[in-house]
DNA sequence: TATTATACTGTATATAATTACAGTATTACA
DNA sequence: TGTAATACTGTAATTATATACAGTATAATA
């Protein structure tokens, strides 16, 4: 997609305040008088530029017909609700239907990366990092995954959430946050190890 | 508020799907259609009704100048952003500007009420109920609390995160999480009490 | 029992809005 | 050096839309 120029991104700009502000986009008039146009053509050509460069789509014939390509809609008109996975059994894939409790739109800028659903932690094996059971972690998947990074993974089909490391002989090693247990180190030939994603924070609720 | 009928319903439904599917509202005639009527002034005098009852403003001149009002608007439409509030310096408000980092949206449905601030963090006194430094806590101003809740307190004019408690003469005692503080007494002859809210949640980020 | 609210049809009109066509001028690009 | 893109003015036609006015019928309310 081409850059747009200065004019062309002032004009999405009143596009969007329109729609935020108004909770309808401008009309052709509208976006001229802003502007000091003389001519609401000089708003129109702009907004075939704009479609032309695939930022919004134009429905003709419709007054006010402007809409906003997905990669431009401001964060918080749109809908990305994740879902909130509760216990996962053993065999069963992580976001199969029947685990979701229930969906939380998480704007986008919360965590450092977006999340692609919220776990509900079962166990006391991560408390000294501040995750307690029946919080929810933000899970992003990833298929791979740095040494130190709090990880969800599959270790013989059940689901963990640990720290992930390496050993000397290259071994994953999981680590828990928590005194009580021991790490974790995986035996390639016996273990079976998979990574559902990294932990992007934590949400808890008292 | 009177309320609606069940075809004010159903044109009220209309709209926000309208907003919904299309980011902007029916026209008179989008809604005859969709319900069959042959005249747009069946849909137009459902629109003053709604008007009536305080649920829609139309204004007038404007095509699609249908604008739900605050309490009809779906959550996601909402743009309701709270601050994320840094360090506070003592004798400043909890909401100065300058302490504002950034705003973030949280859902309504995220913690048990709706939270008017984002605080964070600082020291270590609530690490043993996974409140670490830099963590966000989710604050809800309230002018009373229960015992065993974390609030957030003016203390001498200093902001402080404890959980709240009482003793047996009901002298106000501030408990840590961490077994490296020991409780605070109030003494109201002495020290300054005041609770600026009560801690919802906290979000963490790695 | 009169009045108001609801729920429409049907017609008509002013104005809101899109959009085509004809230009001018400047800058970017190849 | 020609062509396309940018950035507008100016005019005008067509269509989209809001909205007034005149009805009909039924249910709710005072």
């Amino acid at each position: 997609m081409k850059e747009l120029t200065q004019r062309q991104e002032q004009i999405l700009e009143l596009i969007k305040n329109n729609l935020e502000l108004k909770g309808f986009p401008p009309t052709r008039a509208d976006i001229a008088n802003t502007f000091g146009f003389k001519s609401p053509n000089a708003a129109e050509q702009h907004l075939r530029a704009l479609e032309k460069k695939g930022v919004i789509s134009i429905l003709s014939g419709a007054s006010r017909g402007i809409v906003l390509k997905e990669s431009h809609t401001p964060k918080h008109l749109k809908n990305n609700e994740i879902p909130i996975i509760g216990l996962v059994a053993a065999g069963q894939p992580m976001l199969a239907l029947e685990h979701v409790e229930k969906k939380l739109k998480i704007p986008e800028t919360m965590f450092r990366d977006n999340a692609d659903y919220l776990l509900r932690v079962k166990g006391d094996s991560m408390i000294d990092l501040g995750i307690h059971e029946e919080d929810l972690i933000a899970v992003k998947k990833e298929k791979e995954c740095k040494i130190g990074q709090i990880i969800v993974a599959r270790v013989n089909d059940e689901v963990t959430v640990k720290t992930f490391s390496k050993n000397k002989e290259g071994k994953i090693i999981l680590k828990a946050a928590n005194k009580k247990y021991s790490d974790i180190t995986l035996d390639p030939k016996k273990e079976d190890f998979y990574l559902e994603g990294v932990c992007l924070g934590v949400i808890k609720s008292f």
